[in-house]
RNA sequence: GGUCUGGUAGUUCAGCUGGUUAGAAUACCUGCCUGUCACGCAGGGGGUCGCGGGUUCGAGUCCCGUCCAGACCGCCA
């Protein structure tokens, strides 16, 4: 037997007790005629104390011995401590050992197994075990096998039944790039790992599976961010005999009850809004809504004014950020300096500042009058102490860098609170995109997401315009979730096929099966997939998924623990008849 | 594909307009210490300043290239 109990176990109330412990040496204080060990493992602490008076000589040997991260096992007797500690929940008791086994000993690690660790983010992925040992990405793990366990509890009780679908799987050439992993069987052909398992959970409810759920992963060969990795777990869900609404009460519904099992918190009904509204409000199909700051259009008070700079251009955005009237030149000039960024492109920032007397202070007080800025005032909602940041430009390029510079000033001031969670439906996604590269008409979603069938008739004049039946799940600023009702008839899927810009010959060598399967019976479906990592950091109060997954990949999809992705022998290429054309630099 | 930031002791970092022997903290090692728990005290070892080239009497410092890491833009149906 290893070890009677964990090292988070033991109380007061264990006095006199003979037990063994197992763990890791955390740290050794040796005070000469004392020494304590601290002994680690996933649960918790246990001190070991070691004394000439009472213990053998042959013991205080042995743990002068000891090193951080040992492996040891330590048979004694519970006591109760002289000088108590507080801190932690064994802190009333400790074990003086008749025996101590070390188990396996351990090289210096090359950062400190504390909670704050000295080691870079470099170093903590290359010896991600160790990373592991710590107590914040350990209870990152524990509370992300939480999340899960609570998802499966609350759709299983809901009647969804968990099916796998397969992982090789067929390469399309819309949306995300493929990994691909070529058959050694079946030479100069190649599976692809899925992006989602979106065509299968729609067979499945062909299949007559009407509530089907998979915490599965997916994959997409696309360049990663804080929050993006190659390999990420979705929670799929698709429900057959449902309307938009069916859903996101279903959803809206699981994720409430996270909320209140996983942070005691409990969320009034999720406000909805329209992407049309969610771009013109906060220039961005996500919003944060946790903080105010909402965009105000003010062409009509801006323009005719003789600044050429805003009578030349589309539009004109203003926000109200609060209490920021005392900004010093320095402060506005690092403002303007950063919108002007490469990442957020502007040409520039105007701003007004309210000041607390009620008077106006402004970049453009030679256009605009104290009367002309109070309009500003009331459009943006500025009360005295605000500062009224302006900008302006093409409608699409103004509405993005006005959001950026509105993330930009809720995080300079504080008011993205990782602790307060605002959720947010955003509803009527356009079902298509204008892409500039291919000269054509992108799925927003994806091509299987249905139309509203009361904008089919623009489908022909005025692609653009038409509105899906799609919908994503926002949190904090963070897309969690999103989701579509599905066409389920093979016309209207041929007739989406078409103004995707497939042949009829392209969509049923692509999406036969699926097409084909629609005129067996399909019924009404939809769905929904959650992004697990993304949605367990944010609940976790933080925006990088990484420290919420055991292994992950760096910034360019390495790991650089186990040194992947690598070369592979010449014999393995042979046996699937590949030849390597790197391109030379 | 692009923009920005960084790379100096095991680790995290400082090192100014170029100037003698490259520092701090922590970790590690040794000794001391009668209740520690971020223990304390004294001492010690530890460096190809990412790599390559250039400028210079002289480069951690300036320039060019390159590699690596991170953040972001593009991309992510």
């Amino acid at each position: 037997m290893y070890r009677s109990h964990t090292n988070g176990e033991l109380r007061i109330a264990h006095k006199g007790e003979e037990v063994i412990l197992s763990g890791w040496v955390q740290k050794i204080r040796n005070k000469g005629f004392m020494i304590w060990i601290d002994l680690r493992d996933r649960y918790g602490i246990t001190q070991i104390i070691i004394d000439e008076d009472r213990c053998d000589k042959a013991i205080i040997d042995q743990a002068k011995d000891l090193g951080r991260e040992f492996v040891i096992q330590v048979t004694g007797e519970v006591i109760e401590r002289v000088a108590k500690n507080n801190k932690i929940p064994t802190g009333d008791i400790e074990i003086l050992p008749t025996k101590i086994t070390v188990l396996n000993k351990s090289v210096t690690p090359p950062f400190t197994i504390e909670d704050e660790t000295d080691g870079g983010e470099d170093i903590r992925m290359k010896y991600r075990y160790l990373d592991i040992r710590r107590n914040p990405v350990k209870e990152n793990l524990i509370f992300r096998h939480k999340v899960a366990m609570e998802v499966r509890k609350y759709l299983s009780d809901q009647e969804f039944i968990e099916i796998e679908t397969p992982y090789l799987i067929k390469s399309t050439p819309e949306g995300a790039r493929d990994f691909v992993v070529p058959s050694r069987m079946n030479q100069g052909l190649f599976y692809a790992l899925p992006q989602s398992p979106q065509t299968f959970k729609q067979l499945l409810m062909i299949g007559g599976m009407d509530k089907y759920f998979q915490i599965v992963k997916c994959f997409r060969d696309e360049d990663l961010r804080a929050d993006r990795q190659p390999e990420f777990t979705q929670i799929d869900c698709e429900m057959a005999f449902v309307d938009q609404e069916d859903i996101l009460n279903v959803f809206e519904g699981m994720t409430r009850h996270l909320l209140k099992t996983l942070k005691n918190i409990d969320v009034a009904e999720f406000p909805r809004m329209t992407y049309a509204d969610a771009m013109k409000k906060y220039g961005n199909d996500k919003p944060d809504i946790r903080f105010g700051m909402e965009f105000a259009e003010i062409n009509d008070i801006t323009k005719g004014k003789d600044f050429g700079v805003f009578d030349s251009q589309e539009m004109v955005i203003g926000i109200a950020v609060p209490g920021c009237s005392e900004y010093s030149r320095k402060q506005t000039d690092k403002l303007i300096k950063w919108v002007k960024r490469p990442q957020v492109g502007a040409s520039g920032l105007i701003f007004a500042k309210y000041l607390a007397d009620g008077t106006f202070k402004s970049s453009v007080d030679k256009f605009y009058n104290q009367e002309d800025l109070q309009k500003w005032a009331d459009a943006t909602g500025a009360k005295p102490g605000d500062l009224i940041l302006v900008m302006c430009g093409d409608t699409d390029k103004v509405r993005s860098q006005m959001s950026a510079l509105r993330m930009e000033m809720a995080e300079t001031l504080g008011l993205r609170n990782p602790k307060e969670f605002a959720p947010l439906w955003v509803v009527d996604f356009p079902l298509l995109e204008w892409d500039e590269d291919s000269k054509r008409f992108h799925a927003m979603h994806h091509p299987f997401t249905s139309p509203k069938p009361e904008d089919m008739h623009l489908l022909e004049t005025d692609p653009g315009k038409v509105r899906a039946n799609a919908y994503d799940l926002v949190l904090n600023g963070n897309e969690i979730g999103g989701g579509s009702i599905r066409i389920f008839d093979k016309d209207t899927q041929a007739l989406m096929f078409d103004h995707l810009g497939f042949t009829p010959e392209d969509a049923q060598e692509q999406f036969g099966f699926l097409m084909n399967a629609f005129t067996y019976g399909a019924p009404p479906h939809g769905g929904l997939a959650f992004g697990l990592d993304r949605l367990v950091a944010i609940l976790g109060g933080q925006e990088t998924i990484r420290d919420f997954i055991a292994f992950p990949k760096n910034n360019s999809g390495r790991d650089v623990m186990i040194d992947a992705p690598s070369a592979i022998a010449e014999e393995q290429l042979d046996e699937l008849a590949l030849k390597l054309n790197l391109k030379t630099t």
